[in-house]
DNA sequence: CTCGATTTTTAGTCGAGTCTAAAACCGAGT
DNA sequence: ACTCGGTTTTAGACTCGACTAAAAATCGAG
């Protein structure tokens, strides 16, 4: 029903709606590095659909059904993720860009076999949580590792995932979900730090550090 | 580089190459459920892509790179019906719908995986070869079900695989690719068979038993 | 409150892929 | 060699999704 076009601006909507604003037409057309006039002309398509609610000049917002598609193909994208690198063995940081092309494609049937075989996964490889069948998002109490005080001890929670160079240089660092930091050093002018990890100390960035988020 | 239509028109076209001839836009046409005006104008985008050499009035054939591409396809098909009912344990009748669609989506990476998973398969879930990764297609020598003499016995290599009732029959009857049958009796008149499989007796008609090969 | 800057929408164009209807072509049969 | 029937191509239109450039609306600073 709703095109790979569609799915997309969806995907983008729901991305900013969940940052706390009401996304306008500048935001999605940067997101998805489409120009402003194509956002528009999808706005209403989405509308017609019903899939938005949108005020010319005053943005958009998904309509339930919007929002049950949107997680829905959540749900495909971050189960393709998991089942790429568990089962499949490929690297974290090249599955988000498969799994983009995937979550089009896999249908229920496959997905739902995904999760059974992997033992209903509750995040993606990222640590990022997947929307459950009935299409509720579990929520995960995080805070960011640039917040760990010195001597603080914390779990790594999730990472940004859409940078494959940053994603490939954190899982060198061993800075993977479920990874057990303890902040030695602290910058406060850049924010970088000094962590031991796995037993071995590593540096991080501020840049770095600013994509990793600790469980609260 | 090949949108997906031009990648359904290139194994149509395969399709019916490897049934002989050379296809002509009516043909390809009606494999794809399409006009024939669309058909032409495809085969204009494939002849400036390289990939078939197309004369007016004269239908197309294959140039390396399409028939390269489409065993690629092929390849990619195959090895995802593998998988959806060897690792996934999905239905072999309703795989190679869910095949059509991920044979576009899937990368080399994926594919190969597959293949290391699944032992290197030599053939899709319905008997039909999978192309090598270098693009040769094994030959597998069959003969109809229909040909067996009473009282021999004979091996099930492949069924046809468009018909998703056809083969939930096939499937319930045991007649799947490995099955050894004997043919018990045969109607001339229509070629409709009794057969033992399985160490039951089940019983064929003509137009099923066309849906069948044996190994040779 | 107004003016200028920014954002959004409109207008017009394009390419891919589809359709229908009309024209052109080809090949057989007389 | 002509002609008729079927096939193929052309012509013209449509949808979707994208673009650029211009017009319109909104917003913020003075
Ligand atoms: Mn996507
Ligand atoms: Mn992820
Ligand atoms: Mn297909
Ligand atoms: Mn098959």
């Amino acid at each position: 029903m709703a095109s790979q076009a569609m799915e997309d601006y969806l995907l983008a909507i729901y991305r900013l709606e969940d940052l706390g604003r009401r996304p306008g037409t500048g935001e999605v057309a940067q997101e998805l590095g489409v120009s402003a006039a194509s956002t528009t002309a999808m706005f209403k398509r989405l509308a017609q659909e019903g899939l938005v609610s949108y005020r010319e000049y005053g943005g958009v917002s998904l309509s339930e059904r919007g929002r049950a598609l949107a997680l829905g193909l959540i749900r495909r994208h971050r189960l393709a993720e998991r089942f790429l690198t568990d089962l499949l063995d490929l690297p974290w940081e090249g599955v988000h860009e498969i799994a983009d092309r995937l979550e089009h494609a896999l249908p229920p049937e496959v997905i739902e076999r995904f999760a059974g075989l992997l033992g209903e996964p509750r995040t993606c490889p990222h640590g990022h949580p997947i929307p459950t069948r009935d299409g509720r998002l579990p929520y995960i109490e995080v805070r960011p590792l640039g917040s760990v005080e010195v001597g603080e001890t914390a779990v790594v929670a999730l990472v940004e995932e859409r940078d494959a160079a940053l994603l490939r240089h954190l899982g060198e660092l061993g800075l993977k979900p479920g990874a057990r930091v303890r902040v030695v050093e602290r910058e406060p002018f850049d924010g970088s730090m000094r962590l031991e990890c796995d037993g071995r100390e590593i540096l991080v960035s501020g840049r770095v550090a600013g994509a990793v988020a600790v469980h609260a």
